[in-house]
DNA sequence: CAGATATTCCTCCATATGGAACTATATATT
DNA sequence: AATATATAGTTCCATATGGAGGAATATCTG
């Protein structure tokens, strides 16, 4: 049967539309998966994620981080207090701010998480030789930091996982 | 200035966060040029993708090609129909089928978007050696070709580009 | 041939998410 | 000190897109 992947045999982007590829059939299922299980979704899991990373950070930190808009940080940030995962103190100094901070059950349901993520690369690379991975990652790590020269500037949508 | 690559270094998800990262910065900035320049939207490209593969697919077998929900490979043909880049004609024998074929239009500014990405990745590539990009290509294709085994059944969202 | 089941495609609705504008507070300029 | 500007965070609205189900047509079973 005809698959995308026959397709893209074929096209001008070979090493973006097979990362596009893989990408969907990878974060996708998970992100689903997450949200069915937890409760969470994308933009909730990207401010725990930079939480988890360093505490104290206000949500136009995490903007500035993730490169989301402001406003979807804001409602995720809301819905994780809600949900007792992330507590949010106004900033004495500067009463604009509110202070980010994990919560510990923010921090279990942030590593449930991310474990299942990491089971889900695991089983991924099992076809690759443990050298292969190193130098795929390696690759991969080469274009991510340089980043900033091919998209100058371009904010993002759908980050995390 | 803290970034995401930062937080990145020490998630237990190298390849998949890269990958979503650079994916990220990489499609989502072309997906918004290519909107506001030709009108087009991602699921209008993947479907004139298809239609540059082949002719004569129908609505199904781009869904199942692609793996996209039908409501949105309705709307997206109904929507190239109207734009002039595809035509759609009932099938004599099953008049349920709709018959979609790509016009003259619908094939230039395919190519047209796909030579800006084709562009876009060049750019992007330009930061590693030739024998490193073949083994990337090499490495990428050998976990696409494989996504049945580690993503079974899983319908993706998103596609294109 | 009649009814049951398949299939194709579309419409209705729910939701995720970005843009723009708005509120409250802080800082800079005169 | 008064006003202008900048910043943090939220709300309103538009839109992209998936799920569920429905209408039209085809095929299968008795």
């Amino acid at each position: 049967m005809l698959k995308l992947m026959d397709i893209l045999d074929g096209t001008s982007i070979p090493v973006g539309y097979r990362m596009a590829f893989i990408i969907n059939f990878y974060r996708e299922p998970l992100m689903r998966r997450m949200e069915r299980e937890t409760g969470l979704i994308r933009p909730e899991l990207t401010v725990l994620m930079c939480l988890n990373f360093r505490a104290g950070l206000n949500a136009r930190d995490i903007c500035e981080i993730t490169e989301q808009p402001s406003n979807t940080v804001s409602r995720a940030v809301s819905s994780l207090v809600e949900k007792g995962y992330v507590t949010r103190t106004r900033d004495a100094v500067d009463t604009r701010r509110n202070v980010l901070a994990i919560t510990d059950a923010g921090q279990a349901v942030h590593d449930r998480v991310m474990a299942s993520f990491a089971e889900a690369e695991r089983v991924m690379l099992e076809t690759l030789e443990p050298e292969e991975v190193e130098t795929l990652t390696r690759l991969l790590d080469k274009l991510a930091r340089d980043v900033e020269r091919w998209a100058p500037g371009q904010p993002a949508k759908a980050q995390g996982g």
